[in-house]
DNA sequence: TTGCATACCATATTCTGCTATGTATAATGC
DNA sequence: GCATTATACATAGCAGAATATGGTATGCAA
């Protein structure tokens, strides 16, 4: 299934802090979580998480540090902080009343005729 | 409850079909169905939601007629299509799958401790 | 040692949609 | 009859986020 744009913005957010939430992680690990999640049904593109993620760290949601490997690429790990757990039960609570919302809309359409 | 822009955007399109396949509406009494559906939490604007109208319009998934009243302002009113119905059913299909992704990930986040 | 695939990160430019603003009519209060 | 608020629609211009692009590093195959 394809997921719409403005569908996959509204969750973005959200699905970032839950990710790192669980312990820390970097851009491309990420992406693989998040492609496993939804069943491959959300499939990120790195160009648009390395932005999200900038944003992110600049509002203070998630800290970034350098990770220095024996060997391979350098990578950038992320950890949620304490405003960003705030921010991730602030943004459940928008998505479950905007979910509330549409299944009452939904059930007004199921009702008139069809 | 103050609702992000990207939750408002991603949900738009569906409110705005089904509340025009329970019956032909106008903009300014849609305005009011959102808000009376989100128990207020939704307010939009109406200078968001013409051009959203417009956009469905073109897109051919609702169709608008200008309404010609004895009395009062006129009024542009709009019904759904059968693409718009089409469309209805699309959006809640991603919007379902993107619910029980976060679902998930939310989970994944109570469980890794706190 | 060349070429290709995968891992990994970054950002300028483009595009899209909202904010701000404008227009107009009808109802209400005084 | 005048001011104010509610009703009702439209769009130019701007802000912000994704697309497209670019870059580095490692491994593997031919």
């Amino acid at each position: 299934m394809q997921i719409g744009k403005d569908l996959v913005a509204a969750s973005a957010t959200s699905l970032v802090l839950a990710i790192v939430a669980e312990g820390e992680s970097h851009g491309y690990a990420i992406l693989k979580r998040v492609a496993a999640l939804s069943s491959g049904n959300l499939q990120w593109t790195d160009g648009m998480l390395y932005p999200l993620l900038h944003r992110l760290e600049k509002l203070g949601y998630i800290a970034g540090r350098w990770g220095v490997p024996v060997q391979g690429r350098k990578r950038k790990y992320y950890r949620i902080t304490d405003l960003g757990r705030t921010e991730l039960a602030v943004q459940r609570r928008q998505w479950l009343e905007v979910d509330a919302t549409l299944r009452r809309a939904w059930l007004l359409e199921a009702n008139s005729s069809g």
